[in-house]
DNA sequence: ATGGGTGCAAAGTATTTGCACAAGC
DNA sequence: GCTTGTGCAAATACTTTGCACCCAT
């Protein structure tokens, strides 16, 4: 949609409220070089394209977005398919993205300096929307205790019908719910 | 593994303590009529086979399931491939049975004549353990009424190391810890 | 008998992989 | 310069579909 702040997330990553002393870039490299893996030109224009904006995507999405930046503005190099699949799981690894799983299809979000939460999803228009709840976590905790299992995360998603599709209950999916 | 209570669930369907009038076979029936559709062998066998036991499992393993106890009794007709899959729709449309999505794979379980419940999966030996909590039902409602959503069901899934592998943290998945 | 069901094979879809070339350290 | 990464295309895994024959109603 934008290209503006592809280069803005070189030093301070700023997030809501908070701010963070490493950008995604730098906790990137971290991660890379902690795995004697490399810093790549693609790989850091994949970085700036997912967190260039919070929201939801697929890795078409992605890879939609990519290609329209790069006729824009010209990027140098383009990413192939195979590697933005690699760099989403390398992503994923390294606690910067979480991935979830809606119907077939990978879905990511932000996970690096981003609040833990979970998901209220519209099966009508596919929309997520995102709540915390301390008492889930609390909940989480008394049962797992209870099984001698130790958590290492959770996710939650509550399906329903959203309030705007509530309304419209004629129509399926528009162009105007984006996630 | 035994073809032992192939045909118990003919007229009252036992499940622990409780005893629903109508066996998966007699609901599913009527769903089939209710759309219909043909009560058919195959589909006889699948649901016969899909609620023999109370276990988590996934297209493949119905499969396998099913060649093995063809095998060794003459059921008379074999069940394939994509009928199965054809069916397994239907029974998660019946409301017979919930399908879960984990990592990428379709998993079943019985949703009818069981009560709403939720997930500890361990992401070593993959084992799924079931929990309920009354506290999580008000949690999704509370989160919906500020959202404006209307709820339909929910999916919670805790991941993290079960306790018998937490114990022996040097091995893998084992044929011992069946799902 | 007749319209839906099944099996087969083939098509999809989402993701992964082998290999030759390119690039980071 | 040596190893890791990338792009391409092909492979894989899971699931769905088209079509000719079959069976429940």
């Amino acid at each position: 949609m934008d290209t503006a702040s592809a280069d803005s997330a070189q030093s301070a990553y700023a997030l809501g409220a908070v701010t963070v002393a490493s950008s995604p870039q730098e906790r990137f490299s971290e991660y890379l070089q902690s795995k004697g893996k490399r810093i790549t030109q693609q790989r850091r224009i994949l970085v700036d394209h997912v967190f260039e904006r919070h929201d939801h995507f697929d890795a078409d999405e992605l890879i939609a977005n990519l290609s329209r930046s790069q006729q824009e503005c010209e990027e140098g190099r383009k990413v192939s398919r195979p590697t933005v699949y690699r760099t989403l799981n390398e992503l994923v690894e390294a606690g910067l993205l979480r991935r979830m799983t809606l119907s077939g299809r990978s879905v990511y979000e932000h996970d690096y300096g981003y609040p833990q939460h979970d998901h209220l999803h519209c099966t009508k228009c596919d929309k997520l929307i995102e709540f915390q709840s301390e008492e889930l976590k609390q909940l989480r905790q008394a049962v797992a205790n209870e099984h001698g299992f130790r958590v290492t995360g959770h996710r939650l998603i509550v399906s329903g019908i959203c309030e705007p599709c509530g309304r419209n209950r004629h129509r399926g999916k528009s162009p105007l719910d984006l996630i």
